[in-house]
DNA sequence: CCAATTTTTCCACAATCCGGAAACTTTGAC
DNA sequence: GTCAAAGTTTCCGGATTGTGGAAAAATTGG
């Protein structure tokens, strides 16, 4: 399987939590056997880990024999959100309070994004995202932001697992106009989401330098708003947000 | 360790969680050293988990070197609260529109409660608890409801663990009084919080039967309007949540 | 700059986990 | 109601995988 130089990595470990992304993927519930088409782990073996996981109370069985996510992960959850809401909220505030419009962070997570924390614009009209709403990365900025730093093979590999759809009419949808396109993100230095994932919304996207989890920082609104000299203003403050949130996410805040 | 009857469980899975746990309980940040005290694990053993998990991104390393939880944790916390919210929200709105008084859901988790659900009365004066809010089990309605439940020695030790600080000149300080308070919880079948956890507050609890994870639902109030009267009218709906709550959990929702 | 502490790597042993096969349970068809 | 098919769970021998003592590296403090 091609093995170049990853960590060795505790393997029961890494399939429990493949479990749980999977049962989360398919909206927090799965049986047994649903769960074995996504993975090539042999059924005894992924019941002995839903077994386990359900034990210790982060998987709780129905009693149509599907597995679901436990209410333990909650907790954890929170604590993560609580973490690193704490470190995110004032620096995506502080790009509301300086540019205006809603800004958000949001993190590879499979072959998507999923936005982790958000902070919404002062206008009446405003762009929305809930915190743990999913993506493609093909079409948003975020998305596009991510995939840019992101080596071709791993692009490839994610996009075409999780495809191309078409939002609007302006969705990229083609493979090779995906590749020209993180040409010119990182060329830029930052995304640009025109109109792709919903007409009338233009956004900016801006990978955090070093992540531990690929992540990105977005602001998004309308796009009689977002226009290009509002984008020359919004790149510094991006830059800063993601630079300190690429600081505040190493350092331990206490 | 006085192994008794438990499921096999793969025990690097559990141990895993037990370090999520572990760290969770530090406030989202702990170092290696730290961990290893709350833990018989040698230290090269807690190491190579932690490893693993910050590879697949559910700790995050400080640059301190220090571990955090990670931001996919989020995911799955959202997860499992929102297909625990989309069961747990309209029977605690029920409860609310029939009493008016505030409603909630607390799991055990570890030695205390965390409250994962609530909805709030539509009283100018009311009971307010933030999702993810830890008590203490012998302070609270809830706690002591799920107490009711557990055997004699399981809360000795959870409340030893914990110890039985005082909140209020009310609260329950001395394992003698614990233990006559939970015979009479189990023998109303419900738990009163009488000003125990703050004054001037009184709040009612029941036990969710043959929840996966220990769970209570409780009605909270001003003491003014959660008299006897209040209660002895509450019971029932009390009852009702509980048993719906039970029967949601074991049975799949879609 | 050196000593103490904490974190990380190494590696040989064997305990732990793995997964094929088979038993059991549920679902659906007749 | 009975039987067949599909899905779930248990068993268990074998070897891969994870374990943890010991030592090296890195960091902190004096």
């Amino acid at each position: 399987m091609a093995e170049t130089k990853t960590t060795p990595g505790v393997q029961s470990v890494e399939r429990a939590f493949e479990l749980l992304e999977l049962i989360g993927r398919a909206g927090g519930e799965a049986a047994l056997s649903e769960l074995a088409l996504d993975t090539p782990l042999p059924l005894p073996t992924i019941h002995r880990l839903l077994r386990t996981l359900v034990g210790i109370g982060y998987v709780r069985q129905l009693n149509n024999r599907r597995y679901a996510l436990g209410p333990r992960l909650i907790r954890l959850g929170e604590v993560a959100n609580r973490q690193l809401g704490a470190l995110s909220t004032p620096i995506l505030q502080n790009l509301v309070n300086e540019l205006g419009e809603s800004a958000s962070i949001a993190v590879l997570d499979g072959d998507m994004v999923t936005y982790i924390s958000q902070a919404q614009s002062p206008h009446a009209m405003r762009m929305i995202t809930e915190v743990g709403r999913r993506s493609s990365l093909h079409g948003t900025s975020v998305g596009k932001a991510i995939l840019a730093v992101l080596d071709n093979d791993r692009v490839q590999r994610l996009v075409n697992q999780a495809g191309m759809p078409a939002h609007t009419p302006k969705t990229i949808t083609t493979m090779h106009q995906l590749f020209d396109e993180l040409e010119a993100v990182r060329a830029r230095g930052y995304a640009i989401d025109e109109e792709e994932q919903e007409l009338g919304v233009r956004c900016l996207g801006m990978s955090v330098p070093g992540a531990p989890t690929p992540m990105a920082v977005s602001v998004s609104g309308p796009v009689t708003r977002v226009t290009d000299e509002f984008a020359s203003r919004a790149e510094p403050y991006l830059r800063a947000a993601t630079t300190q949130l690429s600081a505040a996410l190493a350092v331990t805040t206490g």
